[in-house]
DNA sequence: ACAAAAGTGTTGTTGATACACCCATGG
DNA sequence: CCATGGGTGTATCAACAACACTTTTGT
């Protein structure tokens, strides 16, 4: 997100920027998101695209776009990325991270727009193996679990949830152990896609 | 779909129009809809935008976007709509019905639209009550089971459906019958979205 | 009376839930 | 030695899978 510090407004956006005319969207959304964390190559959906005449409302706003020389009509195709907290970094001080559950106030319809990533990425991560995007190439069981709990807002039962996690084939158990951040060594484990990918359509559970 | 009969270009391709200034992205899908099968309130899903500036590839595709003053890049935001196969009427005789398991050959990238909306959809079906939408207000159990095996591609044990589907209270049995279309009339049950409300958010499934 | 789709039960197995304590290490 | 997060087992219950025949009607 960036507060462009322009004089009358100064309400925090998602950060975006225009679609180059010989860019692709995902080339567009990479390049974005690169000028912001120095990442190129994460794992991005495309969830959403925004275009009603009405999304820009405020005074404000309407100002900020046509200061810019921008067309107050915007389309706006929307991405979010996934990525594992420590390794990001912000690339500008413009730019702010903000939990999803303390929000501040934001510009245009980027509160919708958040809302709508956030549903979408619950979603999918009841119905595809993207969770593991949003931990490091080896991981422990318990930052596995951590991870669904903060992104569906539940708490799992430790006991149940390792039972489950390590009869998949494809959460590999390694040799290693995470030293220095806990007290006793967790063991790591890291996903397996082409055994995940092998064994999908197998289980269609329909939820009707 | 329609087929403009061009002279040089005969692929089919799925129906699309511009946006107007005024409308919602909304707005416009239902206008175009609407057109096309004269159905007003249809519950509909946006599931992804094409914009790549290479997506209209052959020279075919190229000359029919110029001679209708089209920009060669083109940003179309899909959406699918699910309708009850009995209550649909195509209103053009330019537009035809296809069964996604025979396509014919299609223009642009609308293969690609089509496959990504199909998996959208089969993904949506699993988490979500949209197989509804595909049936009429009232429906039989075996019109259900029928919808999921064909929108699954998956072949479902009638016997385990039927209990499943009664021990859901989202699915309230009628007193009516379905008579006339088969040799034995089919009890008739219907969908009620206040109850599944109600009781979302109580099963989560994760599925690692 | 027969063709066609509707409807029905049981069993074995697997997965989900609930629940409380010991273990290994770093400081 | 103690604080901290890592790790473990059992019993109950609910859901799933496999499987074949009877019922009701229209023709």
């Amino acid at each position: 997100m960036f507060n462009d510090n322009y004089p009358v407004v100064d309400d925090w956006v998602v950060t975006g920027h225009h679609i180059f005319k010989s860019e692709t969207l995902d080339e567009a959304a990479d390049r974005i998101f690169s000028e912001i964390s120095g990442f190129n190559d994460v794992y991005k959906i495309q969830f959403r695209t925004y275009g009603n005449p009405s999304r820009i409302q405020s005074d404000k706003d309407l100002l900020w776009v046509r200061s810019r020389g921008g067309n107050p009509r915007t389309m706006t195709v929307a991405y979010y990325f996934l990525i594992p907290m420590d390794r990001f970094e912000l690339k500008q001080n413009t730019l702010k991270w903000f939990s999803i559950k303390s929000l501040p106030k934001l510009g245009f319809d980027h509160r919708q727009l958040i809302e709508d990533a956030y549903s979408d990425l619950q979603q999918k991560v009841m119905v595809e193996p993207v969770i593991f995007d949003l931990l490091r190439e080896k991981f422990t069981l318990n930052e596995l679990q951590v991870a669904f709990e903060l992104v569906l807002n539940i708490k799992i039962d430790n006991r149940n949830f390792r039972k489950k996690a390590l009869s998949k084939s494809y959460i590999v158990p390694l040799e290693e152990k995470r030293l220095g951040v806990s007290k006793k060594p967790a063991k790591l484990y890291m996903f397996s896609k082409d055994v995940y990918d092998k064994l999908s359509g197998e289980g269609y559970i329909i939820n009707i």
